[in-house]
RNA sequence: GUAUGCGUAGCUCAGUUUGGUUAGAGUAGUGGAUUGUGGUUCCAUUGGUCGUGGGUUCGAGUCCCAUCGCGUACCCCA
């Protein structure tokens, strides 16, 4: 009998539980305050919504759901299709899992435009899932958080969107870095070697700039087919130092005859020169080698890393100009970050920062003494969830051992001894089980107590 | 899809290099020291077809093959 979770989802524990939550409160205080309002969608969505938005590697890791009832009814043998898995994917599966909340929110719009005012701003934090392999900080089930602007094209939406990556990780203690680039000018950069239709190749082989180098960089590209002279063309922009403003000012010139290049550029600066003013706490870098793989985004984007733990991005988003477009409303543009919260916790996790006052558990629990003393206790415990003070009574007269193991392992502070004695006094015994001190008190008093904890 | 490592008690692991009697430890569980007191201590005790199947051998947890499962890295991404 195989009882094990799927691979790359898991179980999660209360103590687990307890932190996860801590990440999404923080997330959501900081989102409702930012004035998003929140929304779901269905995690089953039409496979025709999901098909070809997250690229060609994007359709290979989507989860696809067989079709209900005898799935093969509609397909004929003879013909040569159902040899060709793409093919015959297309008939035996209709639906899918979601792979990213961005997506279907572009469809919830399409579909509930007329109950929407624009610009809506909203957040969602559901799971999403992806059939890729499982490792370090990479799972098959996992939780988005985002929140998306739509139908604004302001650029102080991008400047909101940094605020709010600022405000969250300043919350949760974690040294991160934003880095920033715009889509146009990485079009650019394929426009100035004549080579549009490589802008994918191009963007993926510059996107490991700090990992494999120029040299292995220089070598992908000519694999992917570009020439000698394309490399020279843009070593100077593949070789960009300095501080933010002297990158800029750098590309403004390289790309001067781009039109698209210049929007890019003076997009970027705008954002940036209002973030300077904001005077955030969190590092804010132009990095023209941030890519980002999913095909949509047309404008900025954005990636988070934690300064502190090797670990892929936890944050991500940016621009897209047209994704509701694809589901027939055009000219609605839209901008938004995701926090990948499963990533979050393994940050705060392998660096012990969670706050220790957030498991919320029992404050009282009432040792049971037998049938007496226990039908006393359920009406005292009944006062004081009254006054929300979150109490239990232990269900069976067993062993007194037992009963304190018990709300030691749940961490319950105080435990309340009512056995005979203190019945015949009409009074409760209340033990704090931190230091171990013991207090001979009213049911009134000891609400009193409890109340201002 | 590519590369690589690991599967032994509920959990964490030792034992595998160099095959050799009845497979160990810590922890958790249960009972007790302690019939009104947990977190510390002490004693006892339950728990394993060594992932599965096959092979080599007088003999396999250990060597070989297959298979299943899990992890890590690349790719890609939160």
């Amino acid at each position: 009998m195989n009882c094990n979770v799927v691979k790359g989802t898991r179980d999660f524990l209360p103590k687990q539980m307890s932190k996860r939550n801590y990440i999404f409160n923080t997330i959501k205080e900081v989102y409702k305050l930012h004035g998003f309002l929140q929304i779901e969608t269905p995690a089953l969505e039409n496979l025709s919504t999901l098909m070809g938005k997250y690229g060609e590697e994007g359709d290979k890791l989507l989860y696809k759901v067989l079709n209900s009832g005898n799935f093969l009814d509609k397909i004929n043998f003879e013909d040569e299709q159902t040899t060709d898995y793409k093919k015959l994917t297309t008939k035996i599966s209709e639906k899918g899992l979601r792979y990213d909340l961005t997506v279907p929110f572009a469809r919830f719009v399409v579909n509930n435009r007329n109950d929407i005012t624009f610009p809506f701003k909203r957040y969602q934090i559901q799971p999403v899932w992806r059939a890729d392999r499982p490792q370090k900080g990479r799972y098959r089930e996992f939780y988005q958080c985002d929140a998306d602007i739509i139908g604004s094209d302001s650029l102080l939406n991008e400047v909101e969107l940094c605020e709010i990556i600022d405000e969250v990780f300043e919350s949760l203690n974690l040294k991160v870095i934003i880095k920033l680039n715009n889509r146009k000018i990485l079009a650019a950069i394929a426009e100035l070697i004549g080579q549009e239709d490589k802008i994918i190749d191009i963007t993926v082989a510059i996107d490991k700039l700090d990992k494999i180098g120029y040299e292995k960089v220089c070598e992908e590209l000519i694999e992917k087919g570009l020439s000698k002279e394309n490399i020279i063309k843009i070593k100077p922009i593949l070789k960009l130092q300095g501080d933010n403003k002297s990158k800029i000012n750098t590309l403004k010139q390289l790309l001067s005859n781009s039109e698209i290049g210049q929007k890019g550029i003076t997009e970027l600066e705008e954002v940036f020169n209002n973030i300077e003013r904001l005077n955030l706490n969190t590092e804010v870098e132009f990095d023209i080698t941030l890519a980002r793989g999913l095909n949509y985004y047309t404008g900025a984007i954005v990636e988070v890393k934690c300064k502190e733990v090797s670990m892929g991005s936890i944050t991500g988003g940016g621009r897209y100009d047209n994704l509701t477009g694809i589901f027939g409303m055009p000219n609605v543009s839209g901008v938004g970050v995701s926090f990948g919260a499963d990533r979050i916790y393994d940050c705060l996790e392998e660096l012990n920062r969670f706050p220790k006052e957030i498991s919320n558990t029992t404050a009282l629990m009432f040792v049971n003494f037998g049938k007496e003393e226990e039908k006393q206790c359920m009406q005292w415990a009944r006062q004081l969830r009254q006054k929300q003070i979150s109490t239990e009574v232990y269900p069976d007269c067993v062993k007194l051992q037992k009963q304190m193991k018990y709300a030691n392992d749940k961490q319950i502070q105080y435990v309340a001894l009512v056995g005979e004695r203190e019945l015949q006094e009409n009074k409760i015994m209340l033990k704090n089980m931190i230091t171990g001190e013991q207090t001979l008190l009213t049911i009134d008093e000891m609400e009193n107590l409890l109340m201002f904890k």
